[in-house]
DNA sequence: AGGGCGCTGTTTAAAATTGAACATCCCGGC
DNA sequence: GCCGGGATGTTCAATTTTAAACAGCGCCCT
């Protein structure tokens, strides 16, 4: 039972590690928009992005749609399988051209229990991935469908880019931002526009975001209702 | 740095566990309505609940005031900490009389590199929660305010109850399950008085939920939205 | 060029939700 | 008994949100 293990570097990185990883192990490159895994299939693996972009949906029994998540490189998803979930709860599609590894389920449990860099790498994941669902869910119940698409768009803005801080968002359309906001299309529409219009965003192609002019919308509480009747 | 591990028994229990750990615990017994940890204290420590059940609560900006989750006997609560948090992001307070843990963030992290037993059901827990946050975050994205406090309802029935399916919700008030469920008083009083008299739910000092009745308010999906033009 | 198709901008009525107000009701303390 | 405070039941106007249209564009395809 006693094995020699794989490394002893000492800044850990994931990705090195996970491709030592034998067994069970396999890398696929999925087009945009090719799903990962669907709602109902069998959850037996983890997947880890190597590259690119992808989004967590869900449907509704009424036929709602909705993105739970969007992952990008060096993010886990389907780690749901770890614990009691026999079926995907959601369905993942790549948002860009991915390449991404899968885990079978048995292969990472082995994992996080012998190597425990990795555990702690992953318990780190969980944690920050939970803190962000939280966040999430906050939003939803505080904030209004426009200050939700704003800060949407903010985290976009610096979504899975690795130290630089541009502020372009990979080009989205507005029914897959409403998914996201948790609200229409339309809506979406006529926000986006209404930011454009005071400046806060730039879109033609591009879609450019001014971070600190969104902020405005979301930090906005006194919002000044209503503007004193002066003089034409 | 090798070091006699303290247990060696079969079955892992955390509670048993827990109370081996040396040096940085303590234990401490709440009163109802007492606070824990307010938002904005430094984060230092993870709690583990021993007995009774607490609610995290987070107050927006403007004042607005949300639960975001409840916890019973064998939840931890604050491990947040144990990420990048240098600062509790919520307040938690007793919801009953509470015997709660109190472990050091650094005493947590030994243990969680020291007894793999442990770690992994931390892991577990840390997934479990994930996915019920997850769930809350759909629930709130598709359903409308009754059917989330339908949900709620069902939830706590067999909240922190070990294997008793006892239908009976610990006392709450209207105003607190608003902020559970996202809404405001007065819909969630109409929304009672509604389920009570189609008979899902008795109330009158003690709450009692009929699961099978409310789950029909829940999967209510067809819900026939218009009714054929008749001559009129 | 002509269509089809997906995305966008806009409008509208209907429905859901909020926020605030008021009237009870119940309970514990004095 | 009487009072005060908290919780509850109810109402209503204002606001937000949905859902469903329709028109215009740009683009790809044949």
């Amino acid at each position: 039972m006693a094995k020699a293990k794989k490394k002893n570097q000492q800044p850990f990185n994931v990705k090195t590690f996970l491709s030592t990883v034998d067994g069970g192990r396999t890398v696929k490159t999925y087009r945009r928009n090719e799903k990962i895994f669907s709602q109902g299939d069998p959850a037996d693996a983890v997947f880890y992005i190597q590259e690119g972009k992808v989004k967590v949906c869900v449907v509704s029994g009424a036929g709602k749609e909705a993105v739970v998540a969007l992952h990008a490189k060096g993010d886990f998803f389907g780690e749901g399988c770890l614990a009691a979930q026999p079926l995907r709860l959601a369905t993942v599609a790549a948002m860009t051209e991915c390449v991404v590894m899968r885990l079978d389920k048995v292969a990472v449990v082995k994992e996080l229990q012998e190597e425990p860099k990795f555990a702690e790498h992953f318990m780190s994941y969980l944690l920050a991935r939970n803190a962000r669902v939280e966040e999430d869910l906050v939003d939803q119940l505080f904030n209004s469908s426009e200050k939700r698409l704003a800060r949407v768009l903010l985290l976009m803005a610096n979504f899975g880019k690795e130290g630089k801080p541009e502020p372009v968002i990979a080009k989205i359309s507005q029914g897959t931002l409403a998914e996201i906001v948790g609200t229409t299309r339309s809506r979406v529409s006529t926000f986006m526009n209404k930011f454009r219009d005071l400046g806060f965003i730039t879109y033609n192609g591009e879609l450019e975001v001014r971070n600190s002019l969104l902020n405005v919308v979301l930090h906005d509480k006194p919002q000044l209702r209503r503007v004193e009747e002066s003089a034409e």
